[in-house]
DNA sequence: AAGACGTGGCT
DNA sequence: TAGCCAAGTCT
């Protein structure tokens, strides 16, 4: 292990690769635009780093898109009614995300007249707003030198310095390198040049070393463990549950539906009524007497924490009133793309087989 | 403080 | 195919 003082020229070395090789994001300033003074717009800021946590840029961009030209504004979208913003992050995952969304948007809203505050702390208290996002809005919208740790930089330190404690243990360790890395120029370009440095050369797996502007320094290079860091605690695996989930459709095509509670898994959004998810497989519960038919084939899905093996099984709907704490939606109002995906493979399935 | 919490892409 | 992985937060 050689000495690792910290070199003041490596903060450098990657702001001129970013300012070469910054990624056109919809969200992004460009570095020629900020050096010339030009800021983002917090708003945008907040909500690109809410829909990236734990989600990729691919995944994210027509989301950002979407939600930007229907509520271009906080104050717009603090007014938004919660079915629709749900429907719009529909898809995306991390419901529990989109709650908090609206909850700190009408925190902002009323208690920061609408202007997101530029200091860590206040961010940090807002909701959905954790030591990553908070530090990420700092320095990416308002150039302070914050430390930003997420996962792209817990890899890429964990390589410059060739540290091969397992994560989380490593953490800290992983923290105090990329203090010593932060600069107090241009803090909010180099926040984001480690992270696109991270989701492009320094990969998790095959990682372009050849390419990298930080290959000379890289210890982990040196070492020839590039690839295998960050060292992590072997992952349990994953039970599978099962259930069934039923689809009622009246003469006319409206369907049954239900609002999730808003705590736990798809919190708050729509879904299909139905069992519990169980890896003991739970009693009949549909949500009325009927001729209920079972689809042939079923929904295969895998959450983080489990395989889920659902039945889907549909009927008709008698007019009349429609069964507690269930919303009959009309077909026209009806959006697939309203549903988490689990349900929404559970309404192709039907549709496949019914239409 | 360890577990809950989604999804799609890649290997 | 099955597992790994992503710009984490909340409880």
């Amino acid at each position: 292990m050689r000495d690792t003082s910290p070199d003041p020229a490596l903060s450098a070395t990657l702001l001129e690769w970013y300012d070469r090789h910054a990624r056109d994001l919809p969200w992004r300033v460009a570095p020629a635009a900020r050096r010339a003074g030009v800021m983002p717009d917090p708003y945008r800021v907040w909500l690109s780093e809410v829909m990236l946590q734990q989600t990729t840029v691919a995944a994210v961009r027509d989301y950002f898109h979407r939600f930007t030209r229907r509520w271009p504004r906080v104050e717009a979208l603090a007014a938004a009614e919660d079915a629709d913003v749900m429907g719009e992050w529909a898809g995306l995952g991390y419901y529990a995300r989109a709650r908090n969304l609206l909850k700190c948007a009408r925190a902002v809203t009323a208690d920061h007249g609408g202007v997101f505050p530029d200091d860590h702390d206040r961010l940090l208290a807002l909701p959905g707003i954790g030591p990553y996002t908070a530090a990420a809005i700092s320095a990416i919208a308002f150039d302070r030198p914050e430390v930003v740790m997420d996962g792209n930089v817990e890899r890429v330190m964990a390589r410059l310095f060739d540290i091969h404690t397992p994560l989380p243990d490593a953490k800290p360790a992983l923290k105090a390198r990329a203090a010593q890395l932060t600069p107090r120029t241009r803090p909010g370009d180099y926040a984001q040049a480690v992270m696109d440095l991270g989701a492009t050369i320094c990969s998790p797996k095959s990682p372009a070393c050849g390419i990298c502007p930080w290959r000379d320094p890289c210890q982990a290079r040196s070492a020839g463990t590039a690839p295998e860091l960050p060292k992590k605690q072997p992952k349990k695996t994953k039970p599978t549950r099962r259930g069934i989930a039923y689809i009622a459709e009246r003469a006319d095509g409206a369907l049954l539906l239900e609002r999730r509670p808003d705590s736990g898994l798809l919190g708050g959004m729509l879904g299909w009524p139905g069992t519990p998810w169980a890896e003991t497989p739970t009693e009949d519960a549909p949500p009325f007497a009927a001729d209920w038919q079972e689809l042939e084939a079923e929904v295969r899905h895998t959450f983080t924490h489990f395989h889920l093996i659902l039945r889907v099984r549909a009927a008709r709907l008698p007019d009349g009133p429609v069964p507690p704490r269930l919303h009959l939606i009309e077909r026209t109002a009806f959006r697939p793309s309203d549903l988490p995906t689990v349900m929404r493979k559970a309404y192709d399935l039907w549709r496949g087989g019914a239409a």
